[in-house]
DNA sequence: AAGAGAGTCAACCGCTAAGCA
DNA sequence: GTGCTTAGCGGTTGACTCTCT
């Protein structure tokens, strides 16, 4: 018993763990050329490597493998799929990340776990929120968000809403970034009073043809697959919680943090949609495994970290307020 | 300049399903 | 049917870097 336990832990010793060596790369890719990505342990007891099966494997899927996007931060797209797949499917990391070709799960859960993060971290701090109330431009009688009826959300998704101006940039940047990108146009020259007409000057700021025309997104967006929210009924008292987060809404940080188009999603619960621009996607959806997972999002989704009656309060964004 | 906190990333661990003898 | 091995997945952790105060 006691030669056997010693027996394991000089085994397990000898297994080496921790960051890989460049040598420990080239032996494990030249494996792969040999062998093909398979027979992961057989690295190990021929003793090319002191690495377990598990461990190359590992290695070589979120790091040797070709074709993968290391160091690039995820583009606007790629945040806007994750985010709805992940609305779609739960935490499906390996299967969200086939629809983002050169990700891994594992790039898929640390974006975001980090995302979770920061969220957290929003929603725990009121005391800096405050102090931005306190300290911005605004004095503080005009509201963040207006009111929006239901009527007047239905007309959220109007395709140039749908169809964020600011995605699509490879290998871009974050939402914060983005956001600044937004800042940086000069707010009353939009003429707008509201986020919906805001959104579709930069439409046409960036796509002037998309503006001129949105009826070329109207086909794709009929067939958008993507869960809509359920329209929540007006008027319910809200919790303690949910009073707020509300509360926090109004605060320019969490704009700043979380960017216009989660605020949206929040808003109106009708921009849950994207154009994907992945393949299988489409085809996917169609599928009635999907069909189901529509009209179920999981407990675990983005919105799901809010408490329900929130939604019912949450209005538009007007630019002079930011 | 230094410390704290936040963000990012790589790697490990535990669990499960599939394949096989 | 059972037990073992392997591959794959999701959760978690810890080191490192960046940013802010």
């Amino acid at each position: 018993m006691r030669r056997e336990r010693a027996e394991r832990e000089r085994e397990e010793s000898e297994i080496r763990k921790g960051p890989w060596k460049a040598e420990e790369d080239e032996v494990l890719i030249n494996h792969v050329k040999k062998y093909g990505p398979r027979d992961w342990s057989s690295i190990r007891s021929k003793g090319l490597l002191q690495r377990t099966g598990k461990s190359c494997r590992l290695r070589w899927v979120n790091k040797l493998r070709p074709n993968l996007k290391n160091g690039c931060k995820f583009s606007l797209e790629e945040e806007r799929i994750v985010i709805d797949l992940q609305a779609l499917f739960g935490n499906k990391w390996a299967r969200i990340a086939t629809y983002l070709p050169g990700r891994t799960d594992n790039d898929v859960k640390n974006f975001w776990s980090s995302r979770q993060k920061r969220l957290a971290r929003i929603l725990k701090s009121p005391s800096k929120t405050q102090h931005h109330n306190k300290t911005g431009n605004g004095n503080g009688k005009q509201p963040l968000v207006q009111h929006v009826s239901p009527l007047q959300a239905e007309n959220f998704s109007s395709p140039v809403e749908v169809a964020s101006p600011i995605m699509a940039q490879p290998c871009s940047s974050s939402y914060m970034e983005s956001f600044e990108m937004v800042k940086m146009f000069q707010l009353p020259e939009l003429g707008t009073t509201d986020l919906i007409n805001f959104d579709a000057s930069i439409t046409q700021l960036e796509f002037p043809r998309k503006a001129e025309n949105p009826s070329m997104d109207i086909e794709s967006e009929s067939q958008n697959p993507f869960p809509q929210l359920p329209q929540l009924e007006p008027d319910l008292a809200l919790s303690p919680e949910s009073q707020e987060l509300i509360a926090r809404l109004e605060d320019p940080s969490f704009v700043e943090v979380f960017g216009p188009r989660d605020l949206l999603e929040l808003g109106t619960g009708e921009n849950l949609s994207i154009d994907l621009p992945v393949l299988e996607v489409q085809e996917s959806y169609a599928s009635n495994e999907t069909k189901e997972s529509v009209n179920t999002v999981t407990p675990d989704t983005f919105l799901d970290d809010f408490p329900t009656d929130m939604f019912d309060h949450i209005e538009s964004l007007s630019p002079s307020d930011w």
